[in-house]
DNA sequence: CCGCATCCGGGGCGATACTG
DNA sequence: CAGTATCGCCCCGGATGCGG
């Protein structure tokens, strides 16, 4: 991108990361690790694929990314943050709780989704309301992969993947369930949105809404 | 801007603040507060007049930015941010810390430069060695308007504006007066890149590096 | 299938000029 | 002082092609 031509560290840091896309490429690594071109792609609906290869050579340029071969028979390219991309962290997240508010007004007709950009909602907007209580945990199943998310020693902490025999599975939307989680709506509400949980429902009292 | 059309917190918040110039507009009245269109203007060198028009009614409208009519005699508008606008601060400090790294390699050719820039890097760069002693002040004079830094409790706090009797002046050229702060060159090396000091020096000793 | 490159239309952006 | 008007250009979006 052309630079803004400004010694400040916000301009500089725009200058590297401002252009469009390139902070989404970013959210993709930091929440599913090491991808490959398609996966990224995948991940970030919209995108057109000459834009991912581009961005994909800046950030490498920039030392944010970096690109591993690996070796046959998976003979695929990884792309994976380098501890620099890796330092756009503390940038996600503080983005991230800004424009959680705007989840609340529900998706936009036409939104796209992927259940693991539930992930900053729910460490974001949650809290563990017991912390001295055996740890849960919670399967979201709102798209393709499910996410897991832990409550325990009053730390939330989402990941990818499904768990192992986890006390509670919600199926469903993701707004709807995002307003179950939150304490907006309530399992009945839920449930007339098409949520449907199996497990132990006690288990949501444990995720209450994060002071703000 | 289009919408990244995604339900994700992270794409929500770049749909309202992705546009270029918009954070730097943000930044402007972060440091600055209520601001006059030319001020704005002088705060953004490089910006075009059309755009800087574009983005404060997209702000405006986005519920971030407040347009006040000053009364007579001073017959002026005044731009300043509302709560709303005010949370971004925290993505402007995560974006700053993150940015300030490339701060180190020095002004490009034909950077622009004001003081009032260089907040972000003394209060996140530096701390107050000294937490017990007697509060400082320092002044850094390297353009126009001059900037103010305290340390005090253990606290670093800048701000624009000269101070009343500051312990130490600083003036010269930015980059060679941020290297002296940090540490990373002596006076005499500040010295003979044009930096002048007036009053004690010893108060320097009180800005260390902050741990990274 | 994976990881792009190429082409092309539209719009955001940049610079200058101008105005109530 | 606070913008509007205009005009190129280049970035972006969408589609398609293509070698490994």
């Amino acid at each position: 991108m052309r630079s803004y031509g400004q010694f400040c560290a916000v301009a500089k840091a725009l200058d590297v990361i401002g252009d469009r896309w390139t902070l989404l490429i970013v959210r993709e690594l930091l929440l599913a690790g090491p991808s490959r071109y398609t996966d990224l792609r995948s991940g970030l609906p919209g995108i057109a694929t000459n834009l991912l290869a581009d961005r994909l050579r800046q950030l490498e340029a920039a030392g944010l990314l970096a690109r591993e071969e690996a070796p046959p028979p998976v003979a695929s390219t990884l792309f994976s943050l380098t501890p620099r991309g890796e330092q756009l962290r503390g940038v996600l997240d503080a983005l991230g709780a800004w424009g959680v508010e705007y989840m609340a007004e529900g998706p936009a007709p036409g939104d796209a989704f992927r259940g693991r950009w539930l992930a900053w909602p729910v460490e974001r907007f949650l809290r563990d309301s017991q912390p001295d209580g055996q740890p849960v945990s919670l399967e979201l199943q709102t798209g393709e992969a499910p996410l897991l998310v832990e409550a325990g020693g009053g730390e939330i902490t989402a990941r990818p993947g499904p768990g192992t025999e986890p006390d509670v599975v919600l199926s469903g939307e993701p707004y709807p369930i995002l307003g179950l989680l939150s304490g907006r709506i309530g399992l009945a509400e839920a449930r007339r949105r098409g949520v449907r949980l199996q497990g132990d429902a006690a288990v949501l009292a444990r995720l209450a809404p994060a002071a703000a």
